[in-house]
DNA sequence: ATTTACAATATGA
DNA sequence: TCATATTGTAAAT
């Protein structure tokens, strides 16, 4: 597994690369992780810019044009259907837990669905921050309502008070 | 092996 | 307005 450090305007993201794709991306935290100096493979390198790039994109509102392939393999089944379902809300669009729980087909899970958001381990590429609660208040976040509340703004989408 | 806590929500009192 | 059942996972007991 390679880390690698991402700067942007916003901070310094950590993304995680597993072979199959990327694995995990975590927000800025304010201390400085030790990454070990390996060599990157190309893959990984390539995999690399094309996260920095589609982080820069989303984060200044925009549709990624490329995304790097994600690896999801850690996920439970129910947990990629939820991502999966997370990945075709458009730039600037919201659903609500509910909404996203009938879309992949068990209407009552709602709820589940919040626990599955909070274990995504690839905020902003898969925009679960777009999910909002069925009266528009704005749910919760695992990296801080903060972030939330930001990626919402820079994408055009306020929300109720 | 059970119980509890979550980033929900529809329903009935 | 408040209590409760429902649902998938992880963590605590």
């Amino acid at each position: 597994m390679h880390v690698t450090r991402i700067r942007l305007p916003a901070g310094e993201f950590t993304a995680h690369f597993s072979e199959r794709g990327l694995a995990r991306l975590d927000f800025p935290s304010g201390k400085q992780k030790l990454v070990p100096r390996t060599e990157a493979p190309d893959d990984i390198a390539r995999w690399h810019r094309l996260t920095e790039e589609a982080l820069r994109r989303t984060l200044s509102g925009k549709e990624p044009a490329v995304l790097p392939p994600l690896d999801v393999s850690a996920g439970t089944p129910f947990q990629q259907r939820v991502w999966g379902a997370l990945r075709r809300i458009g730039v600037g669009r919201t659903m609500t837990y509910g909404q996203i729980a009938g879309a992949i087909g068990k209407p009552k899970a709602a709820r589940a669905v919040g626990s599955a958001c909070g274990a995504n381990p690839i905020p902003v590429l898969i925009p679960c921050h777009r999910v909002l609660a069925g009266d528009g208040s704005v749910g919760g976040f695992s990296a801080g309502l903060k972030w939330k509340e930001r990626l919402l703004a820079s994408e055009g989408i306020t929300v109720a008070r």
